[in-house]
DNA sequence: ATCATATAGTGCGAAATCGTATCATATGGA
DNA sequence: TCCATATGATACGATTTCGCACTATATGAT
């Protein structure tokens, strides 16, 4: 059935929509009351990437606008799971460390998802996944590229 | 690069989340100052799907707990974008009619937005997304069919 | 028919989200 | 050096999001 490209752009917008809906809600749901998914995937960040960036570093990296990432990083740094410390090379900004209580607290969380995970995995092979994976990383990134925070 | 399952899922759903946010972020730019996408999704829903939906069914459509429905609903009605009626099978339920007026603006809308995503197709074909669109769908069914609002 | 239970919708309050405006520091050119 | 402009971060306020509790209606068992 052949679509107009912006039909099917759309569509593939209310699919992905859906899914970071779902998502985000499976992973509330394990995380503990009043932590929310945008502050577990910062402190993922920090892990699994790098320590010691700045808050825009990470408001470009989740495409997420700068105030919105300076209010997660507040209340992660209010429950001590990451601090700040002032940027010796740019007197305006700051770096953002992750601590040892915020490693911890993203470890809990990732054990706490892996059944879920795997109980998706179990109906739905991640093989499917890894075939579509490089369609949205490419999409990604370029539109990434096409805007800026 | 053989991953463990949950690593695919987590990489996954990490890009899912990003491209949700920047395609939000690309829509409400062409939208009326104040609307949001969720607002422009129900409308698209109800002349695409079907009128007369209940708003429980719509909150199930899009993954979204009611309460946050009952919002967005309210906000299109008090702009007079969709109206509610009493349901006559059901007396605790309500049935969602788009008006003239949110007809009018979903067109716009959608008219507003077609150039962005003509850009998209533009630098990013639309036939790789026809590829992946299958995983993205078929993913959502089973994880829709795993919960219940 | 009655009553226990389930379901649809909403009021309310807490928190997140994000645009605008603002402040402080950087940077580059005259 | 001085100043215009750009940039990093935040304060503030409006709105959205969403869990909890509540009301009204429906459904099913006895």
């Amino acid at each position: 059935m052949p679509e107009k490209p912006e039909d099917t752009y759309n569509a593939f917008f209310l699919e992905v929509g859906i899914l970071a809906q779902l998502s985000r809600a499976m992973f509330e749901a394990r995380l503990p009351p009043g932590f929310t998914l945008p502050q577990f995937t910062v402190l993922n960040h920090l892990v699994r990437v790098q320590d010691g960036r700045t808050p825009l570093d990470l408001a470009r990296a989740f495409q997420v606008p700068k105030t919105s990432m300076t209010h997660s990083l507040a209340v992660l740094e209010r429950h001590g799971l990451v601090e700040m410390q002032p940027n010796a090379k740019d007197g305006r900004s700051k770096c953002v460390f992750i601590t040892d209580a915020g490693r911890a607290f993203r470890q809990k969380a990732l054990e706490a998802i892996t059944p879920d995970m795997a109980a998706l995995a179990a109906r739905f092979p991640a093989s499917r996944l890894v075939e579509a994976l490089p369609v949205l990383t490419d999409l990604r990134q370029m539109m990434d590229s096409m805007r800026d925070v």
